[in-house]
DNA sequence: TGGATATACGAAAAATATTTTCATTTTGTA
DNA sequence: TACAAAATGAAAATATTTTTCGTATATCCA
C-alpha cells in the first residue's frame, strides 16, 4: 500500500459515507493505473465531483489534480504487456516485442546491482585468462561475448560443448576467470564447471535470471539479469538480449581499462569491409 | 533519462521549432517535479498549448493530460549524459547500452511500415521455399531467422557464404521468396543475389539500415530499420537487434497464419531441456 | 527564382475537467 | 419530534485542455 492510500486509511474515521466510498474504491482498486477525470470517478465511486475534491483536501491535497498526480506517481511501475494474439497485424507484433524487449532491459537494470558490475569488471580485467560458457541459446551470448571481451585486450574463450567445458575448466586456477551464463541458474554441466573452477581457485561469475539457484552458490559474483518469464520456448529474444547487454557493458568497460588502443582495434574491423561495398 | 524522454528524443528529428523548445526544455529540467499546467508549460517554453498537445500525441499520448502523468510517473533523479565515456561506472554504461537500445528500436518502429511488414509476412507465409542471406552480422541474423522460420512452419534455409547463397539463388524460381539481410544496403554479393532471384521470378525482400540503397531496387518488399549510425565497429549490439525483432515480429505473424500447431511446436524445444535442470 | 503545396504554428473558440457555492438531506442529540 | 451540525450533490463558476482555423513559414518542383 502506497503512501496516499495509506493517508486515506488514517483519515478513513472522519469521514462521511460518501467519502468512505471513494476511500473504499481506491483501496480495492489499488495498483491499477488511474487515468480518471474527477466525474468518472464520481460516477464510479457513486458519489459526487463535489465529495471527491472535499476527499483530496483531507487528505491534504490542494485538490483532486495533485490526488491524481501523487496516485499515478505511487502506482507500482509494473507494466503489462498485453500478450501478442492472433488478430495482431505483423506491426503491432513488432511493437509488443519492442515493448517486451524495454520491460525486460529496465528489470535488468534493477536486478543487476551496480556494484556486482563493477566488481566482474575488475576481476575480468586483471585476469590472466578469462572462459565463457553456457548452453543453448546461452551458448551463443557466452561466444559473443568472447569475442567482444578478446577485442578489448582479455584473453578470452569460449566453449559451447560440455566435453570442451570440462576440459577447459580443468585447466583454470588461481587468477583466471569462469564465466558461467545460465538462464534458469540449474544447468547441471555448467554448475559443475563452476565448483571445480572455485576449487581450483579460479574466481567464478555467474551471468543467470534466477537469484536462488544451484549456480549462484557456486559463484563468487551473482550477475542477475531479467527475472520474469523463464522460458525456454518462444522465440526467446528477450532473455537472450538481457545477458547480451550485460556482457557489453562489461566489455566496454574493460575496453576503457584496457587502455584506449583497444578502442581503437574495435573498430579495425570495418576498414577490411568498405571494399566489400558497392560505391555508388 | 526515462522513457517519456527518450520517446521525445527519438521524435525530435520530425519536430517543427516550436515542439523542439518543448522538448529542449523537458531535457534540460528532466528529474524536476513536474506541476505545470499545459498555459504555465506553454509559458516557459515560449510555444503555444495547441503545440503542446500536438507534442503529447507525436509521443504517443492521448493529450498532455496523459503526457503530464507519465512525467510524474517516471520521475527519476538523475540525468545520464548520452555518450559512454571512460569515466563511467559499468553500470552506467549498461544504462546508456539500453538506452540506445530503445532509441533504436523506436527508430525502427517509424521507418519500417506497417504495410510493409503486413505483406512481407503474407508473402513469406505462402512462399514455397524462403532463403535467408546476409554477411558478417547479418549473417547472424538472416542464420537465426530461419530457424525461427523453420519453427514457425515455414520451408526457410540460410546461408552465411557467397558461394553456396549463389548457388541457393540460382535454384531460386517464381513462388519461392530470398530475404537479402545487409545493414549497409551495398553489399556487392547480397545485391547480386536479389538481382537474380528477381529475374528468376521469385519475391525478394530486403531487411536494410538505408533506404536510398542498391538494396532497394532489387527488392519488392524493403524494410527499412534503424537508419542512424552505419558502424560495422563498436559492439553493434543496436543494429543487429533491430534486426532481428523484426525479423521476429515476422515469424510471429507468419507462425499464426500456419495455425496453431506450430505454436506449439515452438514450446517443444522446452521438453527435452527439463531433465537437464538439477531440480531441487 | 517563382509559384504551388504542404506543414507548423498560435489565437481563440469549444469542450472538458475541476473547484466552489449553496440548498437539501442526513445524522446525531436532547 | 425538533433542532443543529455535518455531509452531500446539483449546479454555477473557474480553470484547464483540446480542437478549430487562419496565418506564417518551409518545402518542393518546374
Amino acid at each position: 500500500m502506497n503512501r496516499t492510500l495509506l493517508l486515506a486509511k488514517s483519515h478513513y474515521g472522519e469521514m462521511g459515507k460518501s467519502e468512505k466510498k471513494i476511500a473504499d474504491w481506491l483501496f480495492s482498486h489499488s495498483g491499477e493505473a488511474f487515468p480518471y477525470s474527477i466525474t468518472e470517478l464520481a460516477e464510479k465511486c457513486d458519489s459526487s465531483e463535489a465529495t471527491i475534491v472535499r476527499f483530496s483536501k483531507r487528505l491534504g491535497f490542494n485538490g483532486y489534480q495533485d490526488l491524481k498526480i501523487a496516485l499515478a506517481q505511487e502506482l507500482e511501475k509494473k507494466i503489462i504487456t498485453p500478450y501478442i494474439t492472433a488478430e495482431d497485424s505483423c506491426f503491432e507484433m513488432l511493437e509488443k516485442l519492442c515493448n517486451d524487449i524495454y520491460l525486460s532491459l529496465e528489470r535488468t537494470k534493477k536486478n543487476i546491482g551496480s556494484a556486482n558490475m563493477t566488481e566482474a569488471s575488475e576481476v575480468i580485467a586483471k585476469a590472466r585468462k578469462v572462459i565463457l560458457i553456457g548452453l543453448g541459446s546461452s551458448s551463443t551470448v557466452a561466444a559473443e561475448a568472447s569475442n567482444k571481451f578478446l577485442r578489448a585486450g582479455c584473453n578470452a574463450y569460449s566453449y559451447s560443448d560440455t566435453h570442451m567445458q570440462a576440459i577447459a575448466v580443468s585447466q583454470l586456477s588461481y587468477g583466471d576467470v569462469l564465466i558461467g551464463i545460465s538462464q534458469s541458474g540449474s544447468s547441471k554441466d555448467i554448475v559443475e564447471c563452476l565448483r571445480l573452477a572455485k576449487s581450483r581457485g579460479a574466481t567464478t561469475i555467474c551471468v543467470t535470471a534466477k537469484e536462488r539457484s544451484p549456480i549462484t552458490k557456486q559463484s563468487d559474483i551473482v550477475l542477475i539479469t531479467d527475472t520474469e518469464e523463464l522460458r525456454h520456448s518462444d522465440l526467446g529474444l528477450n532473455s537472450h538480449l538481457s545477458r547480451t547487454v550485460v556482457m557489453d557493458a562489461l566489455c566496454y568497460r574493460i575496453a576503457y581499462m584496457n587502455e584506449e588502443k583497444t578502442i581503437e582495434g574495435m573498430n579495425q574491423g570495418e576498414i577490411s569491409l568498405v571494399s566489400k561495398r558497392i560505391t555508388e
